[in-house]
DNA sequence: CCTTATTTATCTATCAGTAGATAGACAAAT
DNA sequence: ATTTGTCTATCTACTGATAGATAAATAAGG
């Protein structure tokens, strides 16, 4: 593994637990073995680190939410597979999103990786609005299901418990459930 | 206004909007026009000022959801009204919960003031439980509820854009909704 | 093949700025 | 006389960032 890859899978556990402003480059070079200034080699300054984050993390999730629905063509399925996705992101890392956790930050944060984190959504929201059918009255559905998934790791994180999420996940199952009944389907 | 109300109410504008780490007591002395030893004063640690927050927002959160409550009968106001102070956040303080923020880097904060912020989160569990009437079945719909709230207020802060807070929050009215139909109600 | 030049990746050392926190002086109010 | 509240001054620790040295790898030219 590259130095840039050991380096931006350390920042990504630090930030995700602590965030932007409680990562520094030393930790994050004593989680590597090398020093501050090796760090700043590789990503100049700290909003490069920052951008460079987001964007292998966007990356690595539709990546996987892509690979799970492939083949399928249940529209409920392809829900799951987006509450899977946010389930899995609590057990791996126990925390939250990386981009939820940017975005409590977001006031403060260089522009560039605010603009990266609004970019996460925006296609996670496009992706849920095409699996309720891109009807335009569907569209607090998708972001009532996106957000009670950010919500609900939330929760869950300050409470030690995943069991929150759970309930939050289930929840939004439900009123995409009943969405997916109502509506024709097209896939 | 005591010099301690002053504090508290600098120290939440600027916790809201970055969040506990980026918040000092240069900043906080700043707003209110006086030394940061004064701070210190008022709040020895930062540890102190971080719990007295969390107890005076939750405080205030709950004597306006009991007001804006009062005398209500019809379930489905209560959880409006439950919206409307979450609605009210975003306007305001052009940012999240508070308890959102602190949640996002519980991580890291003192174990008093992640206490703190937890309590609010089972205050406004159990208070939306009951409006639901209560059925164990119920919970996952009052955790979708609060879950919603919160996940739509973080993703229409970073978007700047309130409309996404509005739209998680008509889904999440629209869960409600369907829920409190289906129960027979006992308020 | 050998030598020279360049690039890559790291180091040490240091900078100015800011963090939370404390001690002790001072004035005003009780 | 004591308490309350604020001040100045200072401490140690840590922040992001930079400069300059160094060693190893790579490329170029003869």
């Amino acid at each position: 593994m590259s130095m840039r890859e050991k380096i931006l899978n350390a920042a990504e556990t630090r930030m995700r637990a602590a965030g932007y402003n409680a990562m520094s480059f030393r930790d994050i070079a004593a989680d590597v073995g090398v020093k501050s200034a090796s760090v700043h080699y590789h990503f100049p300054q700290k909003e490069d680190l920052g951008v460079a984050l987001v964007a292998r993390y966007s990356e690595g999730q539709f990546a996987a939410l892509a690979n799970a629905t492939e083949g399928v063509e249940d529209r409920m399925a392809m829900v799951q597979a987006m509450i899977d996705l946010h389930a899995n992101a609590f057990v791996e890392g126990k925390s939250i999103c990386l981009c939820a956790m940017l975005s409590a930050e977001s006031v403060g944060l260089p522009a560039r990786v605010t603009a990266e984190v609004k970019s996460f959504f925006d296609q996670s929201l496009a992706w849920l609005r095409e699996v309720f059918g891109g009807e335009p009255d569907e569209e607090m559905r998708a972001e009532a299901v996106l957000a009670a998934l950010q919500g609900g790791l939330l929760i869950a994180a300050v409470s030690r418990d995943a069991a929150h999420f759970d309930r939050a996940a289930r929840g939004a199952a439900e009123l995409a459930r009943t969405t997916l009944d109502r509506t024709p389907g097209h896939l």
